[in-house]
RNA sequence: CGGGGCGUGGCGCAGCUCGGUAGCGCACCUGCUUUGGGAGCAGGGGGUCGCCGGUUCGAAUCCGGCCGCCCCGACCA
């Protein structure tokens, strides 16, 4: 990096750019564990705020909250032969409590499929104990290789919602509310707009019959998977015998679903929005949407001046506005400025002695038009009466730019691998072409371009004119389909 | 698991080639002066140099082995 106080330019290095930007904006720092971080609390705050925002939704929509144990018998994960598939080379496993090797070792959940619908085989018996419509907030585990802060961690929070029913259209149906759920969720808590759609075979969840995905697309022109809703159909039910009596009398087996996200969307959130000063937080999530600095002087104005910041305090929080007041007095005013900004709270708010005489207090936005002056100078009532609009504009100003960005880095019209090819040579966001749905052209695509199909377009997303021909050239095209590099 | 890089006060690094008093910046503590974009001065505290072994009168430095972390690739929320 430039020096100890500035960051790596994103345009250098992103990576270098992102590992600093979490770290010096405190949203986590790693642990004496490989693969492992603290959540600190800035970044948890920013969670917990998500949490809640969820919660809300998936409350809404009839979901109750439950809690699952951390550790499940080897031999449930066996049971579904493609889950054993996917997740065998990532499994942490106890073999050994109490000074004693197990009779069974016991997984650490890497994802509770196997121990929750073993749980649900148990509660229903009949058509009237469906659905059962739960989700956990948990911590799961997967023995990854490589690590990256938030983005793939050995240990992540998340939640995991897991449904039964006694019919496949109505767990389809659930599959998809869920993923409009997280698309809304991201689109207006994150401003992170991702497109949908459904993954194909070759990158569909181990078990799932369906999986959709939000993918999302961030500055470097990387795709990130933000979050996943997957149809299980009866794959799971079977092997845990979560069967239940029909209003016709018939032994039937559930429908599942299941669908999570992750802290991952924590690091979708830096790399959709951090510039090259930090982090830069949609004031919807932020912990402190406005943070408060006194200008004091070593006179008799400075008790005025800290008496005029509570005030103004109180009154935002009235107002809902999450405020923190930076009294520290060890610290200049410039320093304080920085440490915010690289933290990316959306306002700052300066009151001084000038302030005082005026009755005005100067606002600073963490980002600004181009040429935009760095504060403005606004009568005290006027900044605490419009306040939470300008927050909310802000909030609508990320949302907008960060879509804008998706649109100008997404290409249409590719009619070959070597043009996709071209296409990601040029920096290429997300790149829609025709597919005959042959896993070997996904193939070819990766081995050309590194790129991997992202989703088969959910219909909104689909180019106004569906490409007639697969991208290898080999026969029509069966759909169309999303590429890109990915995290 | 392959390739690259790095392990020296809390953080960032220099010192290692050519063995001999552990050093710099930031941070931290005390005091005074400051405070509208990373404050100044003065004083002060803190490191068995990743670990183990070897060579040597003497090792951060040379030799051997091990461990850890980060980055880049194959797999993944």
């Amino acid at each position: 990096m430039a020096d100890d106080k500035s960051l790596t330019p994103r345009s250098e290095d992103f990576a270098s750019w992102y590992n600093e930007v979490v770290l010096k904006a405190e949203l986590a720092d790693y642990s004496p564990v490989r693969g492992s971080m603290v959540i600190r609390p800035w970044g948890y705050g920013i969670w917990e705020n998500m949490q809640q925002a969820l919660d809300r939704m998936f409350k809404e929509t009839g979901h109750e909250n439950a809690y699952f144990p951390l550790l499940i018998p080897m031999s449930f994960i066996q049971k579904e032969k493609d889950h054993i598939e996917g997740f065998a080379p990532e499994l942490a496993v106890v073999t050994e409590a109490g000074g004693k090797v197990l009779e069974e070792p016991l997984v650490i959940r890497p994802t509770s499929e196997t121990i929750i619908y073993h749980m649900y085989a148990k509660w229903v018996q009949s058509y009237r104990d469906l659905p059962i419509l739960m989700n956990q907030w948990a911590n799961v585990m997967r023995w990854e290789l490589r690590t990256r802060l938030f983005l793939r961690t050995a240990e992540f929070l998340w939640q995991e919602g897991h449904t039964a029913h006694a019919t496949a259209d109505e767990a389809e149906a659930e599959t998809l509310g869920i993923l409009q759920i997280y698309r809304t969720f991201m689109e207006d808590w994150i401003c992170m707009p991702p497109i949908t759609g459904l993954k194909t075979e070759s990158e569909k969840f181990a078990g799932a019959v369906r999986s959709y995905a939000c993918e999302a697309l961030m500055q470097d022109n990387k795709a990130l998977q933000a979050g996943t809703s997957h149809f299980l159909g009866q794959n799971f039910s079977k092997q845990f015998d979560l069967k239940f009596q029909s209003e016709e009398g018939r032994e039937e087996y559930a429908y599942n679903t299941s669908w999570g996200v992750s802290t991952r969307l924590i690091g979708g959130m830096v790399m959709t929005h951090g510039d090259d000063d930090g982090l830069i937080v949609p004031p919807r999530l932020a912990p402190t949407q406005v943070v408060i600095v006194p200008i004091t002087r070593g006179d008799d104005t400075r008790s005025a001046v800290l008496e005029k910041v509570d005030e103004v305090a109180g009154r935002l929080r009235a107002a809902g506005v999450r405020v923190k007041v930076d009294g520290r007095d060890h610290l200049s005013p410039g320093a304080k400025f920085y440490e915010w900004e690289r933290k990316g709270v959306p306002y700052r708010l300066e009151i001084g002695p000038k302030d005082l005489e005026k009755g005005s207090v100067a606002l600073a936005r963490r980002v600004r038009p181009e040429g935009a002056k760095r504060k403005e100078f606004v009568p005290e009532e006027e900044a605490i009466e419009t306040l939470p609009a300008r927050l909310e504009a802000f909030q609508d100003e990320l949302r907008e730019t960060a879509r804008a960005r998706r649109e100008e880095n997404t290409v249409r019209g590719v009619g070959s691998i070597g043009e996709l090819a071209e296409a990601f040579e040029a920096g290429a966001g997300f790149v829609y072409t025709g597919w005959n749905g042959d896993p070997a052209v996904e193939e070819q695509v990766k081995e050309a371009t590194k790129a991997t199909s992202r989703v088969i377009p959910s219909e909104e997303f689909r180019s106004p004119r569906v490409p007639e021909r697969c991208v290898s050239g080999d026969g029509p095209a069966a759909m169309e389909v999303v590429w890109a590099r990915a995290y």
